[in-house]
RNA sequence: GCGCAGGUGGCGGAGUGGUCAAUCGCAACUGACUGUAAAUCAGUCGCCCUAUGGGCUACGUAGGUUCAAAUCCUACCCUGCGCA
């Protein structure tokens, strides 16, 4: 196999753990946050800004990068890290949330996790938008893609995806699933979560197909140029790419239901073709956020123990919480670039608006005890100048600081599972960061 | 001094007799953002109130015409350009 999973201890009477995740390009420790780097690369920083925030594991996306350079070309190029010249554990999501992002939510400002009060999930009966216009239409055998940058169309099938994924070289990679809408009802929840199995078997046997045949020649060409990271070569590296596959992991959906989620966790973690399953799961699609907490339980009791777990698309800090303490080993979010790029910086107090009038001429770090390059180095009056002016070391600044605060929460909470006081710390946490966030 | 053009809400700039408290852009203010079509998007933006309604003050200043004026007339003040 290609990754290997360990559990260090566990949280008492929980399903929460912290454990080891060797990869080809390094270890992660777990739980991690995944930090999002779409296109190949984390929105406005590089890759040295990306590390230095304490980031141990990117993920790109798969749609992206084979429409833009194209997935051959990264494959040139020597891979997914070596292009980025990062060279820790990589992930590609697999084109999945772009059926969705692209389709159902195209144009229509839906998001992935909504309110229960939500008005999308007041309509009794799925309503008929199959004249909206979108960029994704999905088929029983894929998805057809009307391409954002120029228009034109692209098919992608659970096997074109995988093989997308193998030329990008990720060290894990997502089985092609449908996000699905938030709004869609039951009935469709259950087509839906019926095509995403489908799809599940296919990626799988794609990828062993892959994987046996293996001549991966990016792998020859990696082998030529040493990576910039020191812990890549420090145990047999010849070796270690030698034997290079890419670990797939399976993604579990059903939406908010009980009996879907409970079946896809299921489904998902007994395939297998010929003896070979999945290497982790991912956990995805959509939810309500006052049940996400109930939605990963239903998930994560049935997933078995000893294969790594990621909540796909999810970073709130309270989520990062539920989640770890509902057995997630793996976060990915695009929260602290985008927000970081909008203006609103993550602090123990809450989220703060840098651009608000008070942060005018603000001579104070963003936070006092942070750690981070930004706060060692700039003022909230600075930064808040920056926006202001348009300037785009704001985002630069604004993401490094975000990067790292939720990076460094997760392992703060790894830390309180080690230390045995995951209670205590979450609870001091979210009490401070709630109240201070309503207060505003 | 003469000629021409023009003075509109923080700024730029529409409007040229009623549907104008005044299009729009910028700035400002507030809020969103959860496997990135996002350095994006949405709302507010004269004052006051017993606010899906009502009142008041406003389009350089002062008068005037009219049922009705940012819009027409007169005078004055100011700005820009041109000519002396």
């Amino acid at each position: 196999m290609s990754i290997k999973f360990t559990i260090e201890k566990k949280l008492d009477g929980k399903l929460g753990r912290a454990g080891m995740l060797e990869t080809p390009h390094g270890v992660i420790e777990t739980p991690a946050f995944v930090v999002v780097g779409t296109k190949a690369t984390v929105k406005s920083l590089s890759t040295e800004q990306v590390k230095e925030a304490g980031t141990q594991v990117v993920l790109a996306n798969t749609y992206h990068l084979y429409l833009q350079p194209g997935d051959e070309l990264v494959k040139k190029m020597g891979g997914l890290g070596k292009m980025m010249n990062w060279g820790g554990p990589t992930m590609t999501d697999s084109g999945g949330f772009q059926v969705f992002s692209l389709g159902a939510a195209y144009k229509k400002g839906i998001s992935k996790v909504i309110q229960v009060t939500d008005p999308s999930l007041m309509i009794p009966e799925r309503f008929d938008d199959s004249d909206a216009p979108r960029l994704a239409k999905i088929g029983q055998d894929g998805v057809s893609f009307t391409s954002h940058l120029d228009g034109s169309v692209h098919y992608i099938t659970p096997e074109k995806s995988i093989q997308i994924q193998h030329n990008l070289g990720a060290d894990m990679i997502f089985a092609f699933d449908e996000c699905t809408s938030p709004s869609e009802d039951l009935k469709y929840q259950e087509e839906a979560l019926e095509r995403t199995h489908a799809w599940a078997l296919r990626s799988l046997s794609e990828h062993i197909k892959l994987n046996e045949s293996g001549k991966r020649s990016l792998l020859e060409e990696e082998r030529l140029v040493p990576r910039s990271f020191s812990e890549v070569g420090s145990d047999g590296k010849g070796e270690t790419l030698r034997s290079f596959q890419p670990a797939l992991f399976g993604i579990v959906q059903g939406g908010r239901d009980e009996r879907l989620r409970k079946k896809s966790a299921k489904v998902i973690s007994e395939m297998e073709i010929d003896g070979k399953g999945f290497d982790g799961f991912g956990i995805g699609g959509s939810f309500a956020k006052e049940d996400m907490s109930t939605a990963v339980k239903w998930v994560n009791e049935i997933l078995p123990e000893e294969k790594p777990r990621h909540l796909l698309g999810i970073g709130e800090p309270e989520d990062l919480f539920m989640g770890i303490e509902s057995g997630v080993d793996l976060f990915d979010c695009v929260l602290p670039t985008r927000n970081g790029r909008n203006g609103t910086l993550f602090t123990k107090d809450g989220k703060m608006h840098i651009e608000k009038s008070e942060f005018r001429g603000d001579v104070r770090p963003i936070e006092n005890d942070c750690e981070c390059y930004t706060c060692k180095n700039y003022s909230r009056g600075y930064i808040a100048h920056l926006f202001h002016g348009k300037e785009m070391l704001a985002g630069t600044l604004s993401s490094i600081h975000n990067v790292h605060f939720l990076v460094n929460l997760v392992k703060k909470i790894r830390q309180s599972i080690l230390d045995g006081n995951f209670q205590e710390y979450k609870e001091s946490f979210l009490s401070r960061y709630k109240l201070t966030n309503k207060d505003k």
